[in-house]
DNA sequence: GCCTTATCAGCCAC
DNA sequence: CGTGGCTGATAAGG
């Protein structure tokens, strides 16, 4: 941790790092009209211009990048008359770095001045919100599925960013609370959406999402409310001071009985001891009295439901769980002997079960009730530090065609070292920021992943420690080779042969798994291909893959945009079989929306620095979502012949309207096959 | 503007 | 080395 040698405080690129420093609420900076001498123009491309890298052109406050038209969003309107609204900045974020000093001081500047700034500040927004780019007013009053997972995606983007920086030594006390500056950020941007209260469903939010902030429920209009568990709103017609409660959020603070899935007994808030603060009974105020009034309505009520998150320790996780009714209320004594409201709410029937999985899982992790159709606790044969369960929910397969379990990519010919490699010095884990450490200067100065081992950034490549590395085994620079860390589920699906999903709700930027199976160097159709049904189980890095946007806006943090292409970087093309030996990434299907992307990564072991398929989760994945990447097509030069991956223009209809063949295991095997070869299945040496 | 709410993360002790 | 409790700083909405 901090060694406190003192030697890595040179900082080579202080001046772009110290712009970060004046990030501070917008709503503290006066709103500035864009003028031509104002600093350096905006630089922005045009959206359907070409684009070298092959990625979509990004605009920072844009809708989702893809070429898939968005229903709702009309870009149109975000491009021709878009107007950054980093141009409204009176302090243009220091394009010299002579800001470093006295950030301190500007930080705290005056309250009053600020609910004045802040005034000015909403105004110009509102009223330049016809050239507000990204997000429309409208679609600010009223969402859908797009904007939810554009808001969510820019949100999470700039808060492992944030955090990235927070983790830093060099930025040490500098930034902090990287959760609610990120939130911050998005509420004075007006990147939020649903901000209209309503009852009942959110326009975009589904049941069963889940969500490991609070704020991100405040910024897709879940639940308005920061902090406090019920959100109430005034009801139309009826006199000041008469509200309803739209939304709860139960997350352990009080004694809430949530034992039964479809019941929620929840408590109502204040009263709690805090600082010199003794409990106190409840009053019939606020949310309390809301709630009240919700039972005598009978309006709907959402209900959130949080809990610990078992990946994380110490932060939550949220589940929106559909819609409740207040059934009953009633006064009671709780723990510390004071009047506690408690309100019994009842789920209306008929709703996708969200919750309820979740406890179902729960008790299969404990043992309490089986699992249905499991036909293999562990089919990795302990293989991996966490069983994959093989079920079949659907029909009598008693499992895929035989493969041997293998869990990292095999060689079969020496590589040649691509570069020397010695290894870092680090002593113990390598810290970001770290100008001594030669892996932390190989990855552009940063650590990729956040301290809680999830990814920042999509990167050309992505250079991890290894074996020659004096850094120990739990460096954070070696997230993607000391396994996978969720509980995997090999099941079969209704149409598309085997899949893959998980126990456990994924955040986005976890690793997911590596692509396990042999190199080969080319695609020998009837040894990988299996009799000319296509290359189901061959990974190719040279397809052309659906170019898509995941890291944070560089301008909200005063960065170069220059700095962040997700563009692959590989040496040359690396092609993975998985037919004969795999992991389970061989089981996960193709997908036009995929919740999982692939990454480069490399790491030397054995005085070889190899290259390895690392799989990320792009966006939240709630538990028992089946897992799915872009496959990729061939590229037009190459003469691939491939029945499941047809050269045909790749439109979101096609994708939408037309499930895909299946894509594994099209014929089903015979059980006595799998059994045999389960037995067979080997555990790899290498670790 | 002040109050309520309780989250999130840092910190310390074990 | 992980867990649990405590606390400070904090934002939105009323």
């Amino acid at each position: 941790m901090e060694e406190g040698t003192g030697v890595n405080t040179v900082l080579p690129n202080l001046g772009d790092k110290s712009r970060v420093l004046d990030v501070k609420p917008l709503r503290t900076l006066v709103p500035q009209f864009p003028e031509a001498s104002n600093g350096p123009p905006f630089f922005c491309a045009p959206p359907n211009a070409p684009f070298p890298s092959g990625f979509s052109s990004f605009f920072p406050f844009s809708g989702p990048q893809g070429s898939q038209s968005i229903p709702g969003l009309n870009k149109n309107e975000f491009y021709s008359t878009a107007v950054p609204i980093r141009s409204f900045r009176a302090e243009p974020l220091a394009s010299d770095g002579q800001n470093v000093h006295g950030h301190k001081s500007s930080v705290s500047s005056s309250v009053k001045k600020k609910a004045k700034k802040r005034k000015a500040f909403d105004f110009a927004f509102t009223t330049l919100s016809n050239f507000n780019p990204g997000i429309s007013l409208s679609e600010r009053d009223d969402g859908n599925r797009e904007l939810v997972e554009n808001v969510l995606w820019r949100f999470d983007a700039l808060r492992r960013k944030l955090s990235q920086m927070e983790d830093s030594t060099e930025l040490t006390g500098i930034i902090k609370r990287s959760v609610l500056k990120a939130s911050n950020i998005m509420m004075s941007e007006g990147v939020r959406t649903n901000v209209r209260k309503r009852i009942g469903v959110v326009p975009g939010v589904e049941i069963g999402d889940i969500f490991f902030f609070r704020f991100e429920l405040c910024l897709v209009g879940l639940h308005a409310q920061a902090m406090a568990g019920i959100d109430p709103m005034p009801m139309k017609g009826d006199l000041e001071g008469e509200r309803v409660a739209v939304s709860i959020v139960s997350s352990g603070g009080y004694d809430d009985d949530v034992e039964d899935p479809d019941v929620l007994v929840y408590t109502g808030h204040g009263g709690n001891a805090s600082g010199d603060k003794e409990a106190s009974d409840q009053k019939l105020v606020r949310g309390n009295l809301a709630l009240e009034r919700s039972l005598h309505r009978a309006n709907e009520v959402r209900v959130i439901r949080g809990f610990q998150d078992s990946a994380h320790q110490g932060s939550k996780v949220y589940v929106y769980d559909g819609i409740y009714k207040v059934q009953e209320s009633w006064v009671e004594k709780g723990k510390s002997g004071c009047n506690m409201f408690k309100y019994k709410l009842v789920r209306i029937p008929g709703q996708k079960d969200a919750f309820a999985t979740w406890k179902l899982i729960q008790k299969w992790k404990e043992g309490l009730s089986s699992r249905d159709g499991l036909i293999l606790p562990d089919l990795t044969s302990g293989a991996e530090s966490i069983p994959v369960s093989l079920v079949n929910e659907v029909d009598d397969e008693k499992g895929p065609a035989h493969f041997t379990y293998l869990s990292t990519i095999k060689y079969s010919k020496p590589f040649k070292l691509l570069q020397p490699s010695f290894g870092c010095d680090c002593r113990e884990a390598c810290q970001a920021g770290n100008s001594n450490c030669c892996c932390i200067k190989r990855n552009g100065g940063d650590l990729p992943y956040t301290a809680h081992g999830i990814l920042v950034c999509r990167k050309p490549m992505i250079y991890e420690c290894g074996s020659l590395c004096h850094c120990l085994r739990n460096c954070k620079n070696r997230v993607t080779q000391t396994g996978f860390k969720v509980h995997f589920e090999v099941f079969k699906t209704k149409d598309r042969g085997w899949g893959l999903r998980s126990w456990d709700p994924i955040r986005a930027g976890t690793f997911i798994c590596e692509y396990a199976g042999e190199v080969i160097d080319k695609i020998n159709t009837r040894q990988d291909g299996g009799d000319g049904e296509g290359n189901e189980f061959v990974f190719q890095t040279n397809r052309v893959y659906e170019s898509f946007k995941w890291n944070y806006e560089p301008e909200l943090v005063g960065e170069e945009s220059s700095d962040t292409t997700e563009d692959y970087d590989i040496p040359s093309p690396l092609i993975i079989s998985s037919k004969n030996s795999g992991n389970v990434a061989r089981f996960m299907n193709h997908s036009c929306s995929p919740n999982v992307f692939w990454q480069p990564i490399m790491y030397e072991h054995n005085n070889e620095v190899l290259l390895h398929v690392a799989f990320f989760a792009k966006r939240h994945i709630p538990p028992m979502t089946e897992l799915t990447y872009d496959y990729g097509v061939p590229r037009s030069d190459e003469g691939e012949n491939n029945k499941f991956h047809p050269s045909l223009p790749r439109s979101p209809l096609f994708c939408r309207s037309s499930p895909r063949p299946p894509v594994h295991d099209p014929t089903p095997l015979l059980s006595s096959s799998f059994r045999h070869t389960s037995k067979l299945n080997k555990v790899p040496s290498s670790r």
